[in-house]
RNA sequence: GGAGAGGUGGCUGAGUGGUCGAAAGCGAACGACUCGAAAUCGUUUAAUAGGUAACUAUUCGUGGGUUCGAAUCCCACCCUCUCCGCCA
């Protein structure tokens, strides 16, 4: 959410850096209401003064005389009825206008940042430097070739259990997914993140909070009895872990690590990345997160981004950093840094995580502040997949394939899985 | 799911219709004393919105209602605790 303040007071300058996404939006709208809104909140807070200084006066009088049924009194009283009837009629008038400025201002997404390139979609994202030597060479497999021929996973039978885009790992897949989680949280935890698993389902004030409500409803499975939702990304729950606290700056910055399945509609990708594991309504993804000082989010989304990438560095996956557009940038997010693995056998970097610093963004949605020089100050939030678990399997298995069909695990991972090749039975 | 108890400031906890935004204690901040510290004493210490400010309004789980006036009464919901049932 941007400050209202501002909102009011610089419409201009706001619509101008919200333009930097290629989109028109349009704050005078909000402005007129707001306008309104003033107007009968200076109104109500003016009667609601009368009423008070009024009641006051009668309760004197009550105590002073023992005649409670006076002709005064009655007058007195009939006069407060007024006062209440009057500002009943106005709050309601508040409380609409209220709905529908919160309404508008929730659908706005963060400013872009300045040192975010500016264009207009995925195309004019910058690419800022590759890692490792891309495997390149013909018949090469697909990682859904691969996991089907050494029977790891299976998308036909979960089709019969849910629907398409849904996964079951078996034996060795399963073992890899398990350890992929259990190598990515150590890494990170060693290196001074706290390790979180935080509820699955989460109700609509958490996705309010960091952005996912109102606009994109769409894209979340919702529970039909409960107001409660799946969580489409550990960076919800946790976002809402704190929500609604005032930090102690000593505690900053305050670091997690998530691992938790995520679940997303992905309405509108009707024909894209149907086979394997790439996109998927269900997928394990290990989150990192920041609460920072406000002052200090710059240092942080280069340091959340660098430790996403030291776990690509590990798995010896080579990948790009792509520092994204103004107009490709997430909701709540002022800059992303994407990083992207190589897929051989589509010959493209593929996104496995997402860097972004939201500054204030979430923070104020959520109502998360820290004290600075004595005063609420709202922090800042940072958020990373650390990595997303499906699309490194698929990497590993693209990057690993050997000539004989079976698969090479990078080193690092060798402790967790247990052997250094994937082979056919 | 059934029965009961309860939700008050950073925390503990008083307050059952009228200067209550809320006693008291703890904690914290500042000052005094001290070479320094502890102890002691004094002062201060909720948030949000509007305003340069004085100030005004709102907020006692949330949302409604009764009343001139609600932390206090009524209704609904949420949450916590205890007991029972069920369950991994």
């Amino acid at each position: 959410m941007l400050d209202q303040k501002l909102i009011r007071e610089n419409p201009t300058s706001v619509e101008e850096r919200l333009s930097l996404r290629g989109k028109v939006f349009n704050i005078s709208q909000i402005n007129e209401l707001t306008i309104k809104k003033k107007e009968i909140d200076i109104e109500i807070c003016s009667l609601q003064s009368e009423s008070k200084k009024l009641s006051k006066l009668i309760g004197k009088e009550i105590g002073k005389s023992q005649n409670n049924n006076s002709l005064e009194l009655d007058n007195l009283k009939k006069k407060g009825n007024e006062y209440r009837i009057k500002i009943s009629e106005s709050e309601e008038k508040q409380r609409i206008l209220d709905k529908q400025i919160q309404n508008e201002i929730c659908n706005l997404p963060n400013f872009p940042s300045n040192d975010a390139p500016i264009g207009k979609d995925q195309n004019n994202n910058v690419e800022l430097k590759t890692w490792g030597d891309p495997l390149i060479r013909d018949n090469l497999k697909s990682h859904w070739e691969i996991g089907e021929s050494l029977n790891l996973f299976d998308s036909i039978k979960s089709t019969k259990i849910s629907k398409s885009r849904f996964i079951s790992l078996i034996g060795n897949g399963a073992k890899l997914e398990r350890a992929l989680i259990n190598f990515m949280l150590d890494i990170h935890v060693n290196n001074g993140y706290l390790e979180l698993m935080p509820p699955a389902l989460v109700n609509s004030e958490s996705l309010t909070g960091s952005g996912q409500l109102p606009k994109f409803a769409n894209e979340s499975f919702k529970c039909s009895n409960d107001d409660l939702w799946l969580s489409p990304t550990a960076e919800v729950p946790i976002t809402s872990f704190h929500r609604n606290e005032i930090i102690d700056p000593k505690q900053l910055p305050i670091k997690y690590v998530a691992y938790s399945p995520c679940f997303r509609r992905e309405a509108g990708s009707y024909g894209r990345d149907t086979k394997g594991l790439i996109r998927l309504h269900q997928f394990n993804k290990v989150e990192l997160y920041w609460f920072c000082d406000p002052s200090k989010s710059l240092e942080a989304h280069q340091k959340i981004t660098s430790d996403a990438e030291s776990i690509l560095k590990k798995l010896n996956l080579p990948y790009r950093l792509v520092d994204i557009c103004t107009g490709d940038l997430g909701f709540s997010s002022s800059r992303t840094f994407d990083l992207e693995v190589w897929l051989p056998s589509s010959k493209c970097y593929r996104e496995i995580s997402s860097c972004s610093n939201c500054l204030d963004f979430q923070a104020r949605r959520s109502s998360i502040r820290t004290k600075i020089d004595k005063k609420n100050t709202y922090l800042h939030t940072l958020n990373g997949s650390g990595l997303a678990i499906g699309r490194t399997m698929a990497a590993i298995l693209e990057n690993g394939q050997q000539s004989n069909g079976s698969v090479k695990i990078p080193d690092a991972l060798v402790p967790y899985f247990g052997s250094n090749f994937l082979k056919p039975a």
